[in-house]
DNA sequence: CTAACTTTCTTCGATATCGAAGGTAGTGAG
DNA sequence: CTCACTACCTTCGATATCGAAGAAAGTTAG
């Protein structure tokens, strides 16, 4: 219960998401009667979050009077962080970014300095582009590690020394003083690839191959978190002829033989140095044996991984992104033992893949899950009220 | 959008689950005013639905008029089918059984001779029970195969032969007159041990070990079907030292080792004769090794498999039901390996426990998916009008 | 026992939503 | 061009919901 999703919000969102373009949209979307619409339409114009923009194509009788979001409905402020690397954005409310940068950031430097860092080159960011009159509505940042839905702490991180239960929603709502929302870089990206690409399809599994094994899941439309460990992949134990011990403890896992990071130890056995994931790619892209051969067998890995799980999740695409799924052998080799191996029943509607949204779908997911939080009800409904 | 769960089928469902008992109750989880819900009751006692039966316990001021639903509420008709064997109930609509039979049937005989035959047994159930005066408000029945949600049709079952793409909820929907609902039978397991005994944990994963092996989901509190097939765990590879064939084409499938029914070949081979997967258990219990040594060694199958699916879904908890569930070995194996090879993230909030609810499982889940179904807003808004 | 407080439920005027009807602005066929 | 039709949006009276205030029926403390 308590899902009672009628109020100003839900007509932003239908916008926002370019899903409603006219009063018309809005009431066989929304539920709410036409009538209702228009007075709301009204205020919502009124407070500036809505605008008015000349005509929308007929369907055979009066054009509709197109709407869109107005200046007051402000922005998002969105990052992406990596291990040594951050992504930068300002999104509007619909997701487009209006201003992107990239920032060199070692996460391992503790949250502290990192998030002060992320939010002042941010607000940096909204003040070159020209983007300082637009109010701001929240701030979103995606981390590469777990993080606990219900108290925007980290959990538990392999890779960020430093920030394990640091309480980084918390401390981002005090020192940006804005709503705000903290989550892990896989689920962005799914909530992105979700929303942005596949707008059709309300099950789905997104990889994150990067120099690490990230998942995100998306069931019934939503976002699954689990407890905030949903997705992991990666520790899963596998076959292999010699053992290779992962940091997780455990002998063997997914991510110790089929990741970048184990792919690019693997090359430099043989004498083939590579500095970070992508350069595996253009190593297979230029036809260089044993990174295909090493791709190929990681493929393989992932592929056995995932067998079991599509034919447990059943989902309607499996979205493969990150910076190894430029890689062809690599997906063909997944896509190959999927098909194989799944049930019919889970392989004949399944579609395999690559990203659609690209480089940016963890900085779109951000703006969805932001605009979706019940915090926007908040200032949206007060912004409406005067 | 379009999920406005107002109305007053939304009070029935908040008394029918128990969640609540007086108008208070209602105002507080519905979100509607409590003069409102005042106005609603009204309504509903008048048509029957609700009762007012006494008062309830004070909580330091004026004591509730306790509410229950009325006769005028009715009943729903259930059916738990297996392969040689249904079970059938006659529940009101909080999933009490006011009335349970047992019906040998062959699932093989085909849909239209079992379907009809189930419907006559469960009619002559209510006369024999004196319930007929009471209104049936719909029929739920649980098949031991894939049905697709979308169509209500069963899809490439492997153990019902003549069955495939019958259209089993239209037939129903037909043959009994009544709003009807068809679903795989781990599924409605999952959904009644969720309601009735999980009630507080949205995300579950709950296996049937009888002769096969089912897998319920509940993701974010609501049944995950994905198109159908979600929750198939039987035929992933997994590791042997003998090669065994699946009926599903491949070759060590978990079922050919770890099921019921492989459980009980391989102990054929051995000079022990089962006919069920209970006398295994009773094997187990009464201490005959070779039991205990392939039980044993299934729950480490099991186990395996199960790793992957805990780190990937993360739930709240593994509910263990199904004939098998008993067995005491099994149960402590699979705790055993989940516990030494998932991930601690994922391990550190899960509870692994046998099924608290028991047999009527499936039968309380049919319920409350019938309640749960827009089709129950129908009758109940048209019960209200007059 | 009394007085202060809590919780439950109802009353009633203010307000929001609905839905039917009608105005507006287009399309398309003859 | 005219006429029939369709879709979009608004007007307006009927209805449903809300929320504040109060009545009813308890509990608890002194």
């Amino acid at each position: 219960m308590r899902t009672r999703d009628d109020g100003p919000a839900a007509l932003v969102r239908l916008v926002a998401s370019g899903h409603a373009e006219s009063r018309a949209d809005l009431a066989r979307l929304s539920g709410l009667a036409p009538s209702s619409v228009s007075l709301r339409v009204e205020q919502l114009i009124d407070a500036g979050l809505f605008a008015e923009e000349g005509a929308g194509a007929s369907r055979g009788g009066r054009r509709p009077r197109r709407l869109r979001l107005g200046r007051e409905a402000g922005v998002f402020l969105a990052a992406d962080l990596g291990a040594h690397h951050a992504r930068l954005a300002i999104v509007d409310l619909a997701g487009t970014p209006l201003a992107l940068s990239e920032l060199a950031c070692e996460i391992a430097v503790g949250p502290e300095g990192t998030l002060d860092s992320v939010i002042g080159h941010l607000r940096l960011l909204a003040r070159d582009q020209g983007l300082a009159g637009l109010p701001v509505r929240g701030i979103g940042v995606g981390l590469p590690g777990p993080v606990d839905p219900a108290t925007g702490q980290v959990v538990s991180p392999s890779r960020m020394p430093g920030w394990n239960d640091f309480p980084a929603r918390d401390y981002l709502t005090e020192r940006a003083g804005l709503p705000a929302l903290v989550e892990n870089d896989a689920n962005l990206m799914a909530v992105g690839e979700h929303r942005h690409s596949w707008p059709g399809l309300d099950n789905l599994m997104v990889l994150k191959l990067g120099s690490g094994i990230g998942c995100g899941v998306i069931a019934e439309g939503r976002l699954h978190r689990g407890r905030g460990a949903a997705g992991d992949i990666s520790h899963v134990r596998i076959l292999s002829e010699a053992t290779v011990d992962c940091s997780c403890g455990h002998p063997d896992c997914l991510e110790a033989h089929a990741s970048g990071a184990a792919l690019a130890a693997a090359l430099a056995e043989q004498g083939i140095t590579v500095d970070h994931p992508a350069d595996i790619v253009d190593l297979v892209t230029n036809g260089v044996p044993q990174a295909t051969s090493a791709v190929r067998n990681a493929g393989r890995l992932i592929g056995d991984v995932l067998t079991a799980l599509v034919n447990f999740f059943n989902p309607d695409a499996l979205v493969i992104g990150g910076s190894m799924s430029n890689a062809e052998p690599l997906i063909s080799t997944i896509r190959g033992v999927i098909y194989e191996r799944c049930l019919p029943l889970a392989t004949r509607n399944l579609e395999i893949s690559t990203s659609r949204t690209g480089r940016d779908a963890s900085i779109l997911g951000a703006g969805h899950l932001l605009l979706d939080s019940p915090l926007s009800n908040e200032w949206i409904e007060a912004a409406v009220k005067q």
